[in-house]
DNA sequence: ACTACTTATCGTCAAGTAGACGAGATATGA
DNA sequence: TCATATCTCGTCTACTTGACGATAAGTAGT
């Protein structure tokens, strides 16, 4: 018994205040005209992550470092392609605000959409990707907590409101600025001060940070 | 370009004051007479977690419901099997004390190895499955934290000392009985009293307790 | 320049939590 | 009966958390 194997891409960032997800539109069946996550085909002697890193800079153009990359589950139930038998390796991509996509080569559109609007079950995605979003969400959410995941939200240099900005947007919730501050510059390794202040977000300038060499956060960001 | 696709498992269960992983002995090449993770191929019209149950049924009996199974992580790099192109979905399966296994179709031989034994470097696994065992546990320790999976190496009924000791060994740590029991009796949704005493451990009688319906630890129980 | 407004940062206080550890309860075995 | 082991509850102190006051330091308008 053989199997094809894709990779699927839950791509976040956040533009406008919302938490986005990129979406490709179907331009073949089946499923045509439906959204779908972007993803493809494992090449013959590509790694996985290696088709996802390639998979994710088709369809956005990024340049394999910047963001955040990582292995989210694996979806392989017998039927979820009515062609055949495909074993899909979903992995969880965070980035800066991006631009607008272009179209790759075998997706009629490309697009982001807020993460509320696929989600609230009027915009159903083609095969299981509803539930592989809602599980890339789950994760992502989980994740700020004990992990400096949000900082992949971030620019390279980013104020301590820009984070606020990044865990009340994905976790829905509001956050006391000052509580939070003190929060994040007291967890050790989270944050590195640069130096450098900046007024770009208007009032008194605030200091640049950039990301800490922690992979863990002790103490944890509570929601 | 097709692929196999492999469930492998990393089964814990503690025995003798040490967990141990399940592993069985390659009765044919590649890696011949070496100890590798138990597995097999996904069957044509199978689910990866069926695949993964059924693999676990073959190599211990288990009935399918006592104990704790995950999807642990994919694991596909070109040439991890020297015979052709295998993606292998790993799964982590938790489970209270069980006898000793009897060897299965294609293996050679069936044990249980203390895993500091497996990781210590001197024994190395077949395949990747070193670094298979080593996530698994990683995540296994993770979990013990925020979610109730310790309960899954006890019996369906449970001192709070014999789940203390779940801890002490995953973590390779010593907790403070006292400390201990006031946590877990006050997470909420983590024990259920059965008004039953046991005791099967000495000493004053102990109350007894089954899982609770809680899937996540609040607070978390701390290294 | 002065005022109004915005955002950033620090400080305070009360309530809750965690870790160290004392002490009593209740079993077993000598 | 006594020693010993384990279980469970309590106490104390240090720390953390969340609510919120206050001040700092910019911009924009007049």
């Amino acid at each position: 018994m053989t199997f094809a194997v894709t990779v699927d891409l839950v791509v976040f960032t956040i533009r406008d205040d919302e938490l986005c997800a990129l979406t490709i539109r179907r331009g073949a069946p089946p499923y045509r005209g439906r959204w779908a996550l972007p993803g493809g085909f494992v090449l013959e002697d590509e790694d996985l992550m290696d088709a996802a890193r390639r998979e994710l800079a088709e369809e956005t153009g990024l340049d394999d470092r910047r963001e955040h990359l990582e292995q989210l589950a694996t979806y392989g139930a017998p039927r979820r392609d009515p062609r055949k038998r495909v074993v899909s390796v979903a992995y969880l991509a965070l980035a800066a605000e991006l631009p607008e996509p272009a179209a790759g080569s075998d997706a009629a559109d490309a697009r982001w959409h807020p993460v509320d609007e696929l989600l609230s079950g009027s915009r159903r995605l083609a095969f299981d990707h509803d539930e592989i979003l809602r599980d890339g969400l789950e994760r992502a959410r989980a994740k700020l907590e004990y992990s400096p995941l949000a900082t992949a939200f971030c620019k390279a240099e980013f104020t301590v409101a820009e984070l606020r900005h990044v865990y009340e947007i994905v976790w829905g919730v509001e956050l006391d600025p000052r509580n939070f501050h003190r929060k994040v510059t007291s967890a050790d390794g989270f944050l590195v001060a640069t130096g450098e202040q900046t007024t770009r977000n208007g009032g008194r300038p605030a200091q640049l940070y950039r990301r800490g060499h922690a992979a863990v956060l002790n103490p944890p960001i509570s929601r």
